[in-house]
DNA sequence: TTTATTTACTTAAACGTTTAAGTTAATTGG
DNA sequence: CCAATTAACTTAAACGTTTAAGTAAATAAA
């Protein structure tokens, strides 16, 4: 069961292993029957390049890497498919690696992929300061982040990135509690360090602002992004004595943890609190559930970033000037804000 | 930006490559001094070594391919996440490929893994009589079925693999539906090329022959493995006339599209309508949902198979025996099937 | 002390491609 | 018809490792 090799090949008609790797990539310099037999050839005797020798020479590996937090979540594994599929169309395969939004997972991650002689890599659980982002410039590395930022102008410049208006995004969630009537709201955020954290913040502070209302220190709680650690955040916020009417979470898994909790403690969504989320992930609108959220279109967002990120390894951006592409979200008004039950107070 | 290799260091001290290479991977056959520097000088000038060049006269690449349906999948995505996990815990990648339950794409993935010289694969969207089996034997390939079996017992015997006792499972799932009073049952399936459709239907058989159930045909449908296909078949089942007490189902969110599909008739869930799944994807618990179903540990099914792939690549199965792991599963008694209300008929 | 063994190294080949630089022979142009 | 071009091929080097085989010096065994 050995390998066949351009050799063998080179070998059945008494040609060099030249003639047959021209023949075989459609190089000129071979002439047409000859390059009909080898190619009939190889395909006869089950012939693969090598992929080891080819990356030998050529430095391209057809490969990139992303990495996600977790693949079970259903925001990253949306966004995993659309870098998956553009990814495949385009010829690439993908190495996936899950950092657990831990960032020491992310660096070894990239290590590894380094390694591994990766064309260039997909970045999705970056934070503010990130060392990796710094390691990957300067080994030169293509990246592209997705669903994150930089936000330091300085830094920025030189970086590629997808993303959605999460300011915008939260802006208009906040806007809907505030046009609701709701006063007492809880903010339940994933983790500061990260772009989009900050930016749904400003922006829900500029419609909270705007409606007057302000958010106590208590009730701005910064738990990470897993479905149970919402769980945990809701448990003591809904205890409390001055408990929120409405919760503005970032991510409907989070939310869906929000609502387990409130169904534990016998607080009727939405008559007893409004929650809105974020991603509309496909589990929200199913019956039942019915979460009023933000859509995001993470397919999209991973699509977009395979294909910046395909289009940098290829150097077809010749301009040196950086993509920011961000893509729109609109709010989608289901029932876990009582919008269909009194609509907006007047 | 040039990259350092091993000449590079060896120049350094004025030794050979041999010598570098041996310091660095810990081979006898250099001074514990030289040893000590050339660690040190590697380290200092970032030495990574070259992923192709070791490659190629190693032919390890240290890399797993994983074949699933649908990374957006909850099943597909958590036994993803299980390959992921021990896999890098013993030093592999993997590279993800999404079939989409297309015979074809699995073909293709195979074809691309075997191009990218991985070291072995875990398929998960195997069909009987899967010719891409034949292929990966003929190549000496290493792989293992997870989720998925070859019934046929002259093809099986070379065959390693993890998945769960199906034809238990859906047993205990048709034989509850059983003693809760229905008599006219409906039963969804993925795919009958597919084995654990295959034994699900026997088990599910056993059981309603046991209580002198029988399935008319037009009550059993096979409708792939989505949620949206799913919804679809139950559309058409609840309309007819000899409309079903109880549909047994076979996965979680192919049971979420028939719940969809209920709610939307006005069929109520579980008064007028006993619904059971199978894999207990984390969605099913939520307040609201609470399916019916039986759980599966798609994680450990991923991991056990990861593991077996990696024992078999480092030739730690000397026996040559094959090694069919099944893992237990259980039925887990929520609210979709009445049980809570009404309990078993004596 | 002499021989055998071990240690610390080196040389050179090999892995399977691609590619730059030739070498013929055939074809074209004037 | 001869020079210039083109076409079809070959040679040999290169990519960056690992490894089999060898060498010289130091150490151990007798």
């Amino acid at each position: 069961m050995t390998k066949v090799t351009i050799k063998d090949i080179a070998r059945q008609f008494k040609v060099s292993t030249t003639t047959v790797s021209n023949a075989l990539n459609g190089k000129p310099g071979v002439g047409k029957a000859a390059r009909k037999k080898i190619v009939r050839m190889a395909k006869k005797m089950g012939y693969q390049p090598n992929y080891f020798a080819r990356g030998l020479v050529s430095k391209q590996s057809y490969a990139i890497g992303l990495t996600i937090a977790n693949i079970s979540d259903p925001f990253s594994a949306e966004l995993a498919r659309g870098v998956y599929e553009k990814a495949n169309e385009l010829g690439y395969t993908m190495m996936l690696f899950n950092t657990n939004y831990h960032i020491e997972n992310e660096t070894k991650s990239i290590e590894i992929l380094k390694s591994k002689g990766v064309d260039g890599i997909i970045l999705s659980t970056v934070i503010q300061d990130d060392p990796n982002i710094d390691s990957l410039n300067e080994i030169q590395m293509p990246y592209v982040l997705v669903n994150r930022l930089i936000l330091n102008p300085k830094k920025a410049s030189r970086i590629d990135s997808v993303s959605v208006d999460d300011y915008g995004s939260f802006y208009q969630a906040a806007k809907h509690l505030c046009r609701l009537g709701h006063k007492n709201i809880a903010v339940i955020a994933g983790d500061m360090d990260v772009s989009t954290a900050i930016a749904l913040t400003q922006g829900a502070n500029e419609a909270f602002t705007e409606y007057g209302v302000s958010i106590p220190s208590d009730l701005f709680i910064e738990c990470g992004f897993s479905r149970e650690r919402a769980y945990q955040a809701a448990r003591i916020i809904l205890s409390k004595k001055n408990r929120p009417t409405a919760i503005l979470i970032q991510g409907d898994n989070m939310a869906l943890g929000v609502r387990e909790a409130a169904f534990e403690i016998g607080i009727k969504i939405p008559e007893d609190l409004a929650i809105v989320g974020l991603d509309d992930i496909s589990i929200s609108s199913l019956a039942g559930i019915e979460l009023t959220t933000i859509n995001q279109n993470q397919y999209k967002m991973g699509a977009t970033g395979a294909e910046l990120l395909i289009n940098k390894i290829k150097g077809e951006n010749h301009s040196g000037i950086s993509s920011k592409i961000i893509l729109a979200s609109d709010l989608i008004i289901r029932k876990t804000c009582g919008f269909h039950l009194k609509g907006y107070v007047k």
